[in-house]
DNA sequence: CCAATTTCAGCACCACTGATATGG
DNA sequence: CCCATATCAGTGGTGCTGAAATTG
């Protein structure tokens, strides 16, 4: 039950720390996850359902947060060109300033985990590891 | 960025499992916290700022939790007396008998580590416990 | 008079269910 | 015809702010 508390606490804290570091950015660490995603994806774009996939939420959330980042401007939707019934979320020229500028910031506070260096952050990832894998994450090597 | 990511995820999974073993019993994690908390402590009973303190969680959140516990009958209001300000919330008997059951179904389940031996949750507990105490959980020694 | 305890109204956000339109 | 993609409406839950009543 220790641990249990030990990582409902880590994350509250951690979350808590990050999304105030996003606030001056109207963002909440969730949205900024998702620019990042677009950002690192070549093109700048994905479809819906592989923001979903990729960082692990569920359809309607997705929708949701593309929402609030398209009002915000820093996301626009465009039909998806190889299939008619799916939409991509393509990051904007704003969006990528931004996501610029707030992860500069994030560096700055180390991600909010400035009291660890590289082993112990290393560690963590090891620690967690087991928890992730039961429940399905890395998953095999998928064929295709 | 994986260790955070390993925290957000590992929390995520964690409480998806709890709250899962929970349903049954129309609790939350949340809500489950605050009835053990009740349960050990001696009389039963606590003021609702303490609850707050506890379990780390904002004044209003602690009312909108005893609302819920209230309304399903597991706890109860009643003034206290040694703060006329103050207001305690005692655990009802049925809500003694809920949390015993619904102990039970989390033991059984390990508290959704079962992934983990006892050296492995300790590991845990050591590994974020620099993050917590940055934060400043376990404060020092208070006097009084 | 000031401070602490709790409540209330209201808002932002996230997660999910169930239903629906559209297209593969 | 079935399945996948995305959206929409609606619900439950958490976490906060700002204001207020009550009492120490």
């Amino acid at each position: 039950m220790t641990a249990v508390t030990s990582i409902m606490r880590a994350q509250q804290i951690l979350l808590g720390e990050l999304d105030a570091a996003l606030k001056p950015y109207e963002l909440t660490f969730a949205r900024y996850e998702a620019l990042v995603l677009l950002t690192f994806s070549s093109s700048g774009a994905l479809p819906l359902g592989k923001i979903g996939e990729r960082l692990m939420v569920h359809p309607t959330s997705v929708t949701n947060t593309i929402d609030r980042l398209e009002r915000q401007g820093l996301v626009r939707r465009r039909p998806n060109p190889r299939d008619g019934r799916g939409t991509l979320a393509e990051i904007t020229e704003r969006g990528a300033e931004v996501v610029e500028a707030a992860t500069r910031d994030l560096m700055a506070i180390d991600f909010g985990l400035g009291a660890y260096d590289e082993t112990g952050q290393a560690e963590i990832f090891d620690v967690l590891r087991h928890l992730r894998v039961a429940a399905g994450d890395f998953p095999v090597k998928e064929r295709r």
